[in-house]
This record gives structure tokens, sequence and C-alpha cells, in this order.
DNA sequence: CCGCCGACCGCAAACGTTTTCCGTGGGGAG
DNA sequence: CTCCCCACGGAAAACGTTTGCGGTCGGCGG
């Protein structure tokens, strides 16, 4: 049996074929179990439909959802997922960039919040398709899918004020990410709206969002005694949580803690955590959506998604004592 | 520039080329940032440096230091990693396999627990190269990397016991599994090694390693008022740990918990977690290393690698309270 | 009965590598 | 100076698909 044909009775349906040809390769194809090869289709085609994903850590809980989003959504159109881990460090970020287009995929969805805008830039400049997750760009051409980050932090602020909450203080993200940069400017300007003096001493940025930079940051934050910390992410919330139990404060009776993305487990910490919920997995969806849109070249409705969060209030927040109220 | 000549120039060092070739051709790629095509090597070559990795659910915290440990590991060796969930489901299980051998992985990496046996047997049966990573298997041909998982329930049991406790229930992780039924094996044994009676209603089977199936456990299991839970996977003492909750009961002065693996956040729950921690990351890479020994025929020196656990003791064990002592 | 048209399917090229085989040219030795 | 050998690099084949092109055969109409 030619190739040709068997190619033809396998993904042409449009093509004519005598329906006892294509019986006779389909018999053919079960009893020698033969299996097309993706990597000869791939050549041919010169396009995979493979999608490259750089994560900075799958070890992160905030971002396995977002990949099964994306994956969930590329496998209903008949794409794969490639992920890459890099650490956040530039070397690992241009390696699996190279890795990823040597591999010929189709396109990429970037949830790295640094990657170096040299290197996104060069992806533009070359016009390769790629989708932003959880960052965004002030390249008004290029594709995102992320959070009202500002909006975010404003409804913790309006949270915390609403019970009293005066000094409040903001553990950044690194402000180098837009996450961090939008939450910290979110903070400011919620703290301005409401005519609460918000001083430098109460703001600290947070080198990554990782556990012990929030146990840092606090630690450093403790000194101007604030009864109410807002964090950038829920990691540093959680540093923040063993700085305040090493300085015998109670949470939330001597200091209110709350954190942003709803991580699997903080609901289950002591005390239980208030955060933000981000919608990840819908993220990671609409991201692969966005890609595989371009790719096949059908009209994307919207460039840029900003999706909503949704304050989660558990046990970590609370009205401040009135001690520290009347120090305040 | 012939295309053969670059190739040599890329990658046979020990073929003899004039230095100055090489560095007219070095130029060159530099130049027209030329990137070979990992697609076209693959057909060429028919191994494509890829090793394809089979687990249940990233978003489940134990897989991703397994991941990145394997990850690791395989790019020390020139090698990537491509991951596939499975969901634990005999269907995304095919799928998956069908895709990886279609993009022509070199070997498997499977740290799925369920996979069908007969899959794992067409694999052993056609002689593609796979080693089974936190599962063991009966086939000694087979290559696997495990935890010894009889060992840590006795020393979870000599943990508990060794406080006081006699009625120890358990929380087993699905049977069909191989951790599930070796936990619950070594839990069995630590009991009766010990004279102390381990009648089946202390014995719960879950239907899956997940909170919601360590909550129905435990429901049924405070029906025989035990003084302490050992549970096959840390998950499911989350879930052991809302039921006891909603019963009253505190932990761990009423009951006390002890799970296995040393997930992250685990510790920093009310109360910091007892449990049994598994060298994740360790696993991945010995696996990996493995597998790429089978694949590059290098001599492999164990075919079969047991790891121990190692118990980290916090706050969710403590002696049994007097009242239930008494009882007991 | 013959010719034409169209349906079906085989042929071959191409995708970008790697590698074997061979031709060529230069250098060294006699 | 001539001959031989070898170091180098070009030619070509092969990996397994997909697809445009064209050949063949059968059926139908004249």
């Amino acid at each position: 049996m030619h190739p040709s044909t068997v190619s033809r009775a396998l993904h042409r349906a449009d093509l004519p074929l005598r329906p006892e040809t294509r019986r006779r390769v389909l018999a053919a194809v079960e009893r020698l179990e033969y299996r097309p090869s993706a990597i000869a289709r791939g050549l041919r085609l010169q396009r995979t439909k493979t999608l490259g994903m750089l994560v900075p850590d799958i070890t992160n809980p905030f971002f396995p959802p977002i990949i099964r989003g994306a994956e969930e959504a590329a496998r209903e159109h008949g794409y794969e997922l490639v992920l890459c881990n890099t650490d956040d460090t530039a070397e690992r970020e241009t390696a699996s960039l190279r890795l990823l287009r040597e591999h010929q995929a189709d396109g990429l969805l970037i949830a790295t919040s640094r990657m170096a805008d040299t290197t996104v830039a060069a992806l533009r400049r070359e016009r390769f398709p790629f989708v932003l997750v959880n960052r965004g760009s002030h390249i008004s051409a290029d594709l995102s899918v992320e959070v009202d980050n500002q909006r975010a932090a404003e409804t913790v602020i309006a949270h915390l004020a609403s019970l009293g909450h005066r000094r409040i203080a903001h553990i950044a993200g690194p402000l180098s990410t837009t996450t961090g940069a939008e939450r910290a400017a979110g903070y400011r300007h919620a703290m301005r709206a409401r005519g609460i003096p918000a001083d430098e001493s109460l703001l600290a940025e947070a080198d990554a969002y990782a556990e012990p930079s929030g146990y840092a940051a606090t630690v450093q934050l403790l000194r101007s005694s604030p009864t109410a910390i807002f964090a950038a992410n829920d990691l540093l919330v959680l540093g923040a949580l063993r700085a305040a139990r090493e300085a015998r404060l109670r949470v939330p009776h001597d200091i209110s803690l709350v954190g942003v993305n709803d991580i699997p487990l903080v609901e289950l910490i002591d005390p239980p955590l208030t955060t933000m919920r981000v919608p990840q997995r819908q993220m990671g969806q609409l991201a692969a959506n966005m890609l595989i849109a371009v790719l096949e070249k059908t009209p994307v409705s919207r460039r840029h998604i900003r999706l909503d969060t949704t304050l989660v209030i558990r046990g970590s927040t609370a009205p401040p004592s009135t001690a520290a109220r009347s120090v305040a």
C-alpha cells in the first residue's frame, strides 16, 4: 500500500477515496499497529501543533493550575504543550527558548514574570507568536491574559480599611515584575484615595515571590508596627506569618494578613488565609485559546484580557486590636 | 557552505576539520542565527534525546519536585523532558502514551501509581525502555525507583506506639497502587509485631490520594474512636484534619495525625504536620539517570532502587490524652 | 464500438539533518 | 620532479511524512 494513500485515508476526509480502499488502509493500520511519526510530519508540514510554555518553577503551586488550564485548551484543539522551567534566570530562559524553537514549537505561552524584556522584544521583532500570561506589556501589539492587579490591591485595602486598619503595610513582589509593580501601585493608590498615610517604611520589596523573601520583608516591616500586612502573594504571606509568630504576634488579633492567589492549602493553615483568588485555570485556558487563534489565523476578539480576582475572606483578617488602634 | 560541513563543524569534534573551516562555519552560524532543527535530526537519527514522563496531576504538590529532579538529571545528559498528566484515567493514559511514542520519546518515566498493568505489560513486551517512579513492580526485569513503604509505615507506627498510642487507625491509599498496598501492609505488620490489635474497623481505604477522600475515610474511622491516625499521604491527612475539626477533636490533644510525603506548606498549617519525608527530587534524579543509562547502554548498577524516608516530627502527634488512654 | 472524462491512486519531490562514500588537492618522501 | 597517500570536504542517500501532478482504468455518451 502506498504511503500517500495511507496518508490520505487517515487525514484527508475531504479527498475522494474509494470506501473499500479506506477500509483496507484502516485494517492494515490496525493490524500493524501503525503509528504515524509526529517527527516526520512536523518536518514536512513545518508545524508541530506544539505550544511551548515558559514558567518560573512548577514547584510554585501558583503555576500548575495555569498549566493544566492551558493544556486542556490546547488538547481540545489538537495541540500539545511542552513545559520549561526557567527558575527566573536569564540563562535558563534563553536555553529554554532555544530549545522550544529548535523543537519547532508553533507558539509560546510566557508565564515568567521577569523574562528579560530584550528576549520578548526579540520574539516580537521576529514576529514569533506568543501570549503573555499573568503579566502585561506596555506594547499594545502584544497579546496578554492577566489579572486586574490594581483593582485587586484596591479591593484588599478596602477590606482592611473597612475593618478599621490604617497602618497597612505592603510586601511588594519584585518591582521588576508587572504583577509586583501593579499591585504596589494599586496599594499606594488605594491608600492615597482613602487619605491614609503610607510612608515608605510601610512598604518593602521582596526580592522574589518566595516564603523566605516574605519573612525577610516582614522582619523589616514589623519595626513600623503595622496592624495589617498586604502581601503581593500567598507565599510571601506564609513568610510573614512565620515572622509574626516569631515576634509573638497573634494573627489576626495583633496583625492581619492578606495574600493573593489562593493557592491550595492556605485555607487549611492557621489561621486560614484571607486572600484574593486568581482564576488560574481560566487564565491558562484563555491564553492557550488566544495563541491557537492567532496560529490558525482566526480572528482574535480581544488582544488583552484582564480577569477579575475575588476576595476570599477567611481567618487571617480581623479588626485591629484596641491597643494597636490607639497607637495608630 | 555545504550542510555536511556544517554538521561536522558543529557536532563532530572527533572528525578532522581544518580550523579555518570550522571558524568560517561558526561565523556563518552566528551571522545567520542558524538553529539546527531538532525535528530533522530526530527524523534522521531515530532518537530525539527526549524523555517522556507520565504523572497523574502536576497540581498534586507531591509531583513537581520529582519532575524537577528528573528534568535536572535529564538536562545534565543533554535530554529533554516532556510531561503528560493522566489524571489517573486509563483513557488519558493511553492517549499520553500514544502521544509520547508518536513524538519518538526515547524512554519513559512512569510516575502514575495506577497505570493499568496491561499498559505497562505492553511496553515491556515491546522492550520499550521505561523506569517506574514511586511505584514498584512484581516483575523483576522492570526498572524502578521507589521508597521503602513498608519500612516507612513501621517507622510511623513505632513513633506513635512509643508515644503510648494503641488505637492507631490507618487511612490506606488506593490498594490498587503499590504505595497504598505496601504502606497498608507495613501498618498491619508493625501493629502485629507489637501485639496491638488492628481490627478492620481501624482501616479504611481511600478511593484516591486526595483531601476529600481523606475526609470521607476519617468520618468513618472516627466511629471507632482511634487516638491516632496514620494516613498514607499528606493530602489524606489534610482531609482527616478537617474531619477531626468538625468532630470537635483537637489535634494532637485528642487525636494524633501522621502523613507521608512532607509536601510544602504542611509545616505551616495548624498544627504543623508530623510526616514521613520522601526524597522526591532525588527519586526523580535517580530515575532519569537510570533511564538514560539504559538508553545509552551503559551498565546500570542497580535495577531497583529503594530509598529511605525520614520521620519529621512536628506538632500533630503527641501522647494520647488520659481519657482516651483509659478507654483503650 | 469508440472516445472522452473523471475518479482514484501511484509517483516523486520536499522538509533539514547526519553519515557514508568518494573525489580532489596538497604535502611529503623518494 | 614525480608519485603516493591522506586530510579535507562535497555529493548523495536516508529518515517518514504530505501533496501536487499525472497516469490509468472504468463508465458513459455519442
